[in-house]
DNA sequence: GTGCTTATGCTCAGTATAAGCATATGCCAG
DNA sequence: CTGGCATATGCTTATACTGAGCATAAGCAC
């Protein structure tokens, strides 16, 4: 987590061919995906009536991308950022016919940060723009209805019979079609591969078509792409790093913290293994307090327990090691 | 895997404060960490006699950034690149002063390629950068007759009791010092320890130091810093997806395999649960041929299942998921 | 054949995980 | 003040996975 600001850069090595430097005008944008879990619901921070993540020039950048992006956030939300991780830096050639224009270049980053009101405005919930990704009700009748045939006329649509069964086995094992098992962390390959079968309003509009059945709510540009894969970086990562506890109030209950990474997963947990494992793995502890907010037997209260990220150094094998 | 080239940029939303655009030149770099693993050694491919990565201008990506860094490499090294990702960009302000001068951006990738001539010019073996980082044959010296005593004074150096102790608890847990596991994975919170306690060369030049005393050979500027996230990037990835494939040879026996992983991960691993574990994943076949290079009994030639990686969504759950 | 070397197969115990049962403790209606 | 309801919390069982080691197989050199 400690980042080193980066020294004197002394006169790159280039072994390139073709090394004609700075040779057209680069432009470069910061965009944010910042995300927050109020009211049951994953939420992320947009502009532009839902349609955009907000972004900003480079210039802003103070120290470092990092510092710059948390101060610029702190400022609009009056909320701490909790945690900050870089996402990818995008730089593909907008298109072929592009030549004048200047280069865009877009690096994007997954900001946390903690319950606020939930009617707070700009935030909306994930699943408006992924509607197929959230199945703590059960597989959404999305993918039966509308994901399912319209993925088997891509497959079909291939050119060789090797194309098509493999688009097909593709399918299948990323919206667990046949009896597969669902997995939460394949939500960017799902976009992608709904880009790729023309089923998302991003790819229809850049076709000049109609944006008329489309799936799931669009954005400007490469914006949910983006966003994708912000959802798909804290899904994976929330299972190996204690985030969670950026997204928390600072004591809840263990429920109000399976009820969070339920949020986020877009699935529903087993609540005694839940609470066994956060027991096992000691990254919390009792306050002493309890509450009575809903009805039934009254929860402790909880914290989390920053020690353990010092104490431990977290992460483990799942190498065959040799006993040393 | 699959990349969509990015669409037609509206003007982006900006939303921060005092957008000035395009104030000031910014230069763009790549800089590859380019891995192979001959002769029992990762390999890091290096230009300047070992004391850079290969880096060049922007400019000169293709479609994308990710095909013309394969691009380029394929032509300087007559070796396919097997799987390319990503690492990290760098744009940290190079320092206070420099106003004037453009500001520049480091977009860094980790890219794989199959074994090859072990002298092949430019290629060097990781742990003549990061000694401290390979315990295939026990936790080398370094680390107890130089890192330790080094961290243990750093730490003493602390202002107070607590920073202190704080200090002592990481490094405890970062470098495996009391009895704790070593964990290959902390590669680069390593380094980046080693360069706030001042043990690295790179650190001591940039305070006007003498370099002498710096532990491992040292890179320009923050090169070393980047191979050390690649390294630490590719020793997490080989858990969890078939990515060692790409440094094999197309058939290989198992002990070969577990040798490349080794090399990787920097550490020995139990043979037969090796075996056991690569077998009930699938994730290769017997050829039918056999090899006999070596004394003993001849070994079983394997291949890569390419199959699997369609088949299968891969990578599992860690949270206690609910019955459906 | 004997002995050396590596390959490969198998076992056993300890630990983690999935799933479900049982009990505790509050509130509320009557 | 009692029974019903709702949630919290504790505990058990079967199964899968892992770490570690033993045992056997199949080549080669002598």
């Amino acid at each position: 987590m400690a980042s080193l600001s980066r020294e004197a850069f002394p006169p790159a090595v280039s072994i390139m061919p073709g090394s004609q430097r700075a040779s057209r005008s680069v432009v470069v944008d910061l965009i944010a995906v910042l995300a927050a879990v109020t009211a049951g619901a994953p939420r992320v921070m947009t502009v532009a009536k839902g349609s955009a993540l907000p972004s900003g020039p480079f210039e802003l950048a103070h120290r470092s991308l990092q510092q710059g992006l948390r101060d610029w956030v702190e400022q609009q939300t009056h909320h701490p950022l909790g945690y900050v991780e870089q996402l990818y830096t995008f730089a593909d050639k907008d298109r072929a016919d592009a030549d004048t224009a200047p280069r865009t270049i877009s690096i994007s980053y997954l900001g946390l940060t903690r319950e606020h009101d939930a009617a707070e405005a700009g935030w909306h919930s994930w699943y408006e723009y992924f509607p197929w990704e959230d199945h703590r009700a059960g597989p959404p009748p999305v993918i039966a209805k509308v994901l399912a045939p319209a993925l088997a006329a891509w497959a079909e649509a291939a050119p060789t019979a090797g194309m098509r069964s493999e688009r097909r086995l593709r399918a299948a094992a990323t919206f667990a079609l046949d009896g597969a098992r669902w997995n939460e962390e394949l939500t960017l390959q799902r976009y992608e591969m709904l880009y790729e079968a023309g089923i998302v309003a991003e790819r229809l509009r850049r076709e000049g078509h109609s944006e008329e059945g489309g799936a799931g709510r669009p954005m400007i540009a490469d914006h949910r792409r983006i966003l994708a894969t912000g959802i798909a970086r804290l899904r994976a990562k929330i299972k190996y790093r204690p985030v969670v506890f950026e997204l928390m109030p600072p004591t809840f209950t263990l429920l109000q913290l399976q009820r969070c990474v339920e949020a986020i997963a877009g699935r529903t947990l087993h609540k005694q293994n839940f609470r066994r494992l956060m027991e096992q793995q000691e990254l919390v502890e009792e306050t002493g307090g309890t509450t009575s907010e809903s009805l039934g037997r009254p929860a402790k209260l909880f914290r989390f327990r920053h020690a353990v990220v010092e104490e431990r150094a977290l992460a483990g094998t799942k190498l065959p090691l040799a006993p040393t």
